[in-house]
This record gives C-alpha cells, structure tokens and sequence, in this order.
DNA sequence: TCATTAAGCGTTG
DNA sequence: CAACGCTTAATGA
C-alpha cells in the first residue's frame, strides 16, 4: 500500500481531502508500471478505476470510423481522468497508450464512488476539473476546423500545462519533439517546423528534451 | 501535380 | 545514446 507521503505527491486533490477519506483513498489505489508504447487500456474494456498518471506521459486516443488512429490529448505526471466511464457505469470510449515508460495509479471504483457520494472537496475538485475538460473540449470542436498544424500542437501543449489539472505551476517539461508530435497527432517535421514557429513567436523556448512554456495564455489562443 | 509523410541516416549535444 | 534535422521515396489529395 503507498504512504500516506506518496498520495500527496501523485494526487493534489488529497491535500483537500479530511483524514478519514484521505485513508480511505489511500488504500483504494493500486500501481503499476507500464513500458513504453503498451496499451493501459483499450476502447470498449471495463476497467473500473479512475486513473492518476505517478510518471511518464499518456496518450488518450480513439480510432475514427475510417480506421485512423485519432489523438485526443496527452497526459503528464500528475493528471488523473477516467471519470466519466466510472460515473456512467460504461466502456472506456477511448484507448489509453503509454508513450514512454510510465507508471499508473488506480483508484478502485468503489473507493471513487463513496468519495464522490461522501466527500464535499472530492467533488469540489471534480467539478473543477470537468469544467476544464468542458473548456478543452469546446476548443477541440474549434481546431477541428482549424487544420493548421501549429494552431494544433499549441492547443496540444497549452493543456499539458493547465494549471487546474495540474497544480504544480511548473513551466517546464521534458518532451521530446517526437512525443509532441505523437500527442497532437502531428509527424515529425510537421511538429519541428510548428515548433519552431511558436518559438519564433516567444510562446515557447525549445531545449534539447524539452521545451519551456513562456506565454501560456497565448499558446492556448493562437491560430484564433 | 504538389504537398505531406514515414523511414532511414548523419549530426549533435 | 537519444534527440534532432535532413534527404528521399512513397503516398494521396
């Protein structure tokens, strides 16, 4: 079982919780390590957990009706997501892809429901949280008409670092430019060129591994 | 036809 | 040694 140290670090939504329900949250979480390129989990299964990215980085994807592969949005260390498909008792619409070694934390769905039902700052983050997926969605609708691949990727990076789901305000992250561009659904010239746009820009600084966010309100707007 | 991509490979930090 | 960036052949709009 983890420590109680551990919860804080990978969720930061426990530090809302009351003593009886961190417990209780600490001892519904299971681990798991998860190689590069290996499915967490595929469209249609019934994995009945809510899930926290420990470290490493997730791609959420579906395939489209004509069979291509179809990004959706990446997750990093820190980020937890599956909700909908607990509080709806359905499949998982989507698959879950580990784009680099990863490790995975799993909050069973018995534990999740009796927070949701008994936690007033379980549900505080939650609802916090959907507004954001609300925001990201409605934005995903947008760029779906705006094909312009930089417009893509910078929407792409500005939700890696939204500051509700992920409460470090960190601005930097190691991500190499081929996982750039595998989150947004990108190739690989396609993702340097893009990137260099937007650092041309002063959106983003590039470094070798990594990039730096330097103006995040705007990466989350450009192509507008 | 023209643009874009995957694959391979040389270079670089 | 992995990330980067360039070349090339294939693909497809």
């Amino acid at each position: 079982m983890i420590t109680p140290e551990h919860l804080r670090q990978i969720a930061s939504w426990s530090n809302d919780l009351n003593e009886q329900e961190f417990e209780r949250a600490r001892r519904g979480i299971a681990e798991k390590d998860f190689s590069k390129g290996t499915y967490i989990s595929h469209r249609g299964d019934r994995l009945d957990s809510w899930n926290g990215v420990v470290s490493g980085l997730i791609k959420v994807s579906t395939v489209s009706r004509t069979g291509k592969a179809v990004s959706l949005a990446g997750v990093r260390a820190g980020g937890w997501f599956g909700e909908g498909s607990i509080l709806k008792n359905e499949p998982r619409l989507y698959d879950l892809v580990a784009l680099r070694d990863s490790r995975m934390a799993f909050l069973d769905r018995a534990t999740f429901l009796w927070l949701f039902e008994n936690s007033v700052a379980f549900n505080r983050f939650l609802v916090r949280q959907f507004n954001e997926r609300l925001g990201q969605f409605i934005a995903l609708v947008e760029y779906d008409r705006m094909l312009e691949a930089p417009g893509r990727l910078a929407r792409t990076l500005a939700w890696l670092f939204n500051p509700v789901l992920y409460r470090d305000s960190s601005r930097h992250l190691e991500l190499s430019q081929e996982e750039i561009g595998l989150l947004s659904g990108i190739s690989r010239q396609a993702t340097n060129k893009s990137l260099q746009i937007l650092e041309a820009k002063g959106l983003l600084r590039l470094e070798r591994g990594g990039i730096t966010i330097l103006h995040l309100e705007k990466l989350a707007r450009f192509g507008d």
